[in-house]
DNA sequence: ACTACATTTCGCCAAATAACGAAATGAGAA
DNA sequence: TTCTCATTTCGTTATTTGGCGAAATGTAGT
């Protein structure tokens, strides 16, 4: 039940939802995440320590930055089931595919200082 | 992106999965759901508003009772996707099972007066 | 109309959650 | 080491949510 809560909990939150649309197009960092939600990064770090916690994502560093993308193979049968109605939903919705604009344009290094 | 999270948050509180798992079993009004979850009416009641706003559940009135049962056949896609995974998911949970034992042997009519 | 009773709505309280900024952490560059 | 900067953690605040009991609603039976 923990498991099965855990993950519908993850995705009641809509910035959350975003966050997994936009890396069905690519892996992203934080700050790149931030730039599009127009969130603090304290408040973006939070929704991916959410959606890891849930099995939704994994991350790995690169360098000062740490790439987020989505669990794909997954042992978890419940993400495993969730993650295609994730990506088979809301193709239409504006907010998505603006950040999906964003996203095409965002680049970490003209972003943060380089 | 409105209905896809009002599903997911409709789904984030394990009382209403055990409300769902409950009606997988047969219809049951609200007295018999108080009984078998152990809360106020009052609190009950709101799960089911909760459910029913989501498109999980439908209701019909049954003289001075209200039954509550799955929306199975749904033109909503992702009610239509998301209950056959709470169907299969946690048969073996104690919770569940306890709950499913209690559903077979609550009555309305010895519960409420008659 | 009156009573009984299942259900819903309302008002309140406690706990959980999302947001922020500031401070701490960690990794590359100087 | 020291500086910089991306990220995380911490502390606080405002909002949402889940719970309750009491009052309102609606229906069946007298």
């Amino acid at each position: 039940m923990r498991r099965l809560s855990k993950a519908f909990k993850a995705l009641s939150d809509s910035n959350r939802i975003r966050i997994l649309k936009m890396l069905e197009i690519r892996p992203l960092c934080v700050c790149e995440i931030t730039e599009v939600l127009g969130l603090a990064a304290s408040t973006v770090s939070k929704h991916l320590s959410i959606l890891r916690d849930a099995e939704f994502i994994l991350d790995n560093k690169d360098g000062k930055w740490v790439n987020y993308y989505l669990n794909d193979k997954n042992d978890n049968e419940v993400i495993e089931y969730l993650l295609p109605l994730i990506k088979l939903s809301l193709p239409d919705e504006d907010t998505i595919k603006n950040d999906a604009q964003k996203v095409s344009t965002v680049d970490r290094n003209t972003l943060c200082g380089i």
